[in-house]
DNA sequence: GTCATTTGACCCGT
DNA sequence: ACGGGTCAAATGAC
């Protein structure tokens, strides 16, 4: 009954962040013509703010509904389409999923690393799941009590993608590091670094806009490109700030890091997904696909495979 | 020796 | 009873 209400509020929401998305891409491809460093630097800022608001927009609907996201999860039991706010039934903990697609470019270590550390302590297979399900916990939990932890489950459709789900939020140092979304290493102020940056996020953006009529791709978008985007200092205060608003929505992970990496945490086993390098040596930054991957696919043109298995 | 991963057993919610 | 999530002993890598 209210089903329907709820559906034609994300209906809107989706048209809301589309429009977002699209001012995003406008700016990113501005900033290729951009000559001033003022402009490039006020273009980064609105390319940011298009990201932030889409944040905004999400993290108060709560999760698009995965399963209505397409690339079936195992897990997706329910098939509405509403959005609805996933409140973890363990204690009050945050949750959050991300889907994750290794990219050639990028490979998978850096398409799973969110710049955490993780430990993996179970693997399961799930029922109606071609792999199994990775279940990974901070490296720091021990130590500092961060409860946050991660499952990684590897898409039985499309084997390059994984779904990333985050429960809790990190508390350990490391967030304070990583954030979400900026990946540490690429906090260097280098401008090449920087253009190079936000040329990916322009790519990101037409890609999202071509795949725009499907709202799988919008989690895919996700994938904040920024993050790793050391972008000019001016506008780092303006990353973390996005950093800890979205720390509620991505988590601590994510992307590649936070909003940029996605899924901050490596993801995808933790090895995998927190691995970012980080101390514990526990994760190479690489996830290691795992159980998952050792049915992967040789053929699979993705070069970045073997480090995982290496 | 230390720490991460593996994996079967156990716990808990539905 | 079943399935997902976690624990913990065994094992392996560094």
């Amino acid at each position: 009954m209210e089903k329907k209400s709820s559906s034609e509020e994300w209906e809107k929401m989706k048209k809301e962040i589309n429009e977002l998305m699209i001012e995003g891409r406008d700016y990113a491809h501005q900033f290729g013509s951009a000559s001033s460093q003022e402009t490039r630097e006020h273009l980064a800022k609105k390319i940011l703010e298009s990201y932030h608001k889409s944040l905004t927009i999400l993290n108060y609907s709560g999760e698009p509904d995965q399963d209505s996201l397409g690339e079936g999860s195992p897990n997706s039991d329910d098939s509405d389409l509403e959005p609805r706010i996933v409140k973890s039934s363990k204690k009050s903990m945050p949750r959050w999923t991300e889907k994750v697609r290794i990219t050639p470019e990028a490979g998978v270590d850096r398409s799973l690393d969110d710049g955490f550390s993780w430990r993996k302590y179970g693997q399961k297979d799930i029922l109606g799941a071609k792999f199994p399900r990775g279940y990974y916990r901070c490296t720091h939990r021990k130590s500092q009590g961060c409860e946050a932890t991660k499952q990684v489950q590897r898409s039985d459709q499309d084997p390059i993608l994984f779904e990333i789900s985050y429960r809790g939020i990190h508390s350990c140092s490391q967030a304070a590091n990583v954030g979400s979304t900026i990946r540490v290493q690429n906090l260097e102020p280098n401008q090449n670094q920087n253009q190079e940056v936000l040329e990916n996020v322009k790519e990101s953006l037409d890609t999202d806009h071509r795949n725009y009529n499907h709202q799988s791709h919008l989690h895919q978008t996700l994938h904040y490109p920024l993050p790793s985007t050391p972008i000019l200092e001016s506008n780092h205060a303006y990353m973390l700030q996005m950093r800890d608003h979205n720390n509620e929505f991505f988590g601590t992970t994510s992307m590649s890091s936070d909003l940029g990496t996605n899924v901050s945490c490596d993801f995808l086993a933790s090895r995998d997904v927190g691995s970012a390098s980080h101390s514990t040596s526990n994760s190479p930054s690489t996830v290691r696909l795992e159980s998952p991957f050792e049915s992967f696919d040789p053929n699979y043109p993705f070069g970045g495979f073997g480090e995982f298995y290496s």
